[in-house]
DNA sequence: GTCTGTCTACCTTCTAGTAGGCAGATCGTC
DNA sequence: GACGATCTGCCTACTAGAAGGTAGACAGAC
């Protein structure tokens, strides 16, 4: 039935858990055995290599970003509003510890030393989320959605910077709440003055 | 002679290189003795585990930071500057390659997946940058160095994301200018307003 | 004579990956 | 509808190499 391919979804699934808290070196087709309830082998028979598998979770990663980057601009109109739900996605994740970090930005620390087949799909990720926050940042300023003080890919890169940021520094100090402390006066002096 | 402590320094030098490239899990006393050029199990007399090896190397990393700061504190008078120079200090490291991430920044990221004895020794480090950090914010706020808009702690909060953020994204992308492109208008933010 | 740093040789466990078999579903063909 | 053929997903059993680590010997310095 539909199961067959729910099996690859259990692997992609726990592979993303296991990479999120360890990285590329910090897991094992066994640690994925142990949790989805297969043997090591048939792993392989989903995705052949290591290699394959991360790829292709990385792939999908930044799909599903993608569809819901689409889904966010078609109901959310404001410019504003998009960083702040964005930001509130991560806050949210990062607080009921259920995806505290972002799969992509331990692949990218580990950059250097990844297979090339999966670095270049980190950086496709990063390109992809960093294009998008320009034009938001494009489209909010011509409309006075949003107050820049630099030029928007600027702006883009150094909101994406303050997102990722923050999310390390709530690691660092196993203090999740430290994220929204960072992200609050960010989103603030986005924040078109209303004495204006 | 003194060599015999060179070699440990050595073995230190080259695991700090390794790690800034692939994080903990990403080398191994192999990669080292072929670094260094001894035996295996020479490393292992200087530092009898690998968690003995990375706990002292973090430990190390933290207390040449302090050093670094003590002296900085010394020389350079006004908290503007001190933020200057420690941005500068990471825009070179990462332009010139020399040393493009921090070792922190990378086993922070894999926190959940370290020995305890090195993750203790990790939320340690951003501690001490953290509140370092926040004293700089709170000194230049008081004698008019600094123009905040929020608490220092937050703000000191803020910069270390910007700076470990920034870092990312340059590594993410592979592009070293982008460190500096986001790190320009964070201090441009924090400068006083020479109008008023 | 002991202490330090290195060596060779070895051990155990884990790693990704392979070979080949087996049960069940799906298939075209008679 | 019965027949074998193929495909899918999983299994056991295995491999070669790398992992971290140990035991014990040896050379030179103090």
């Amino acid at each position: 039935m539909s199961n067959l391919s729910n099996t690859s979804d259990e692997i992609l699934a726990s592979a993303r858990n296991l990479i999120m808290s360890g990285g590329y070196n910090g897991f094992s087709y066994a640690d994925i055995s142990e949790v989805v309830g297969i043997r090591k082998a048939s792993i392989h028979h989903h995705f052949p290599s290591k290699v394959d598998l991360v790829r292709e979770l990385v792939k999908r990663y930044r799909e599903d970003g993608q569809a819901n980057v689409a889904a966010l601009e078609q109901n959310v109109p404001n410019a504003l509003d998009i960083l702040k739900v964005y930001a509130n996605h991560w806050t949210k994740c990062i607080e009921d510890a259920s995806r505290p970090y972002c799969v992509c930005a331990l692949l990218a620390s580990e950059l250097p030393s990844l297979p090339p087949e999966v670095a270049t799909e980190v950086t496709n990720f990063f390109r992809f989320i960093s294009s998008w926050l320009t034009t938001v940042m494009e489209r909010g300023s011509k409309n006075g959605a949003l107050n820049l003080t630099s030029e928007p890919h600027v702006e883009a890169e150094a909101f994406l910077a303050t997102v990722y940021g923050a999310m390390l520094s709530a690691r660092a100090y196993g203090k999740p709440e430290v994220f929204s402390t960072i992200l609050a006066p960010a989103l603030n002096r986005l924040t078109p003055n209303v004495s204006h």
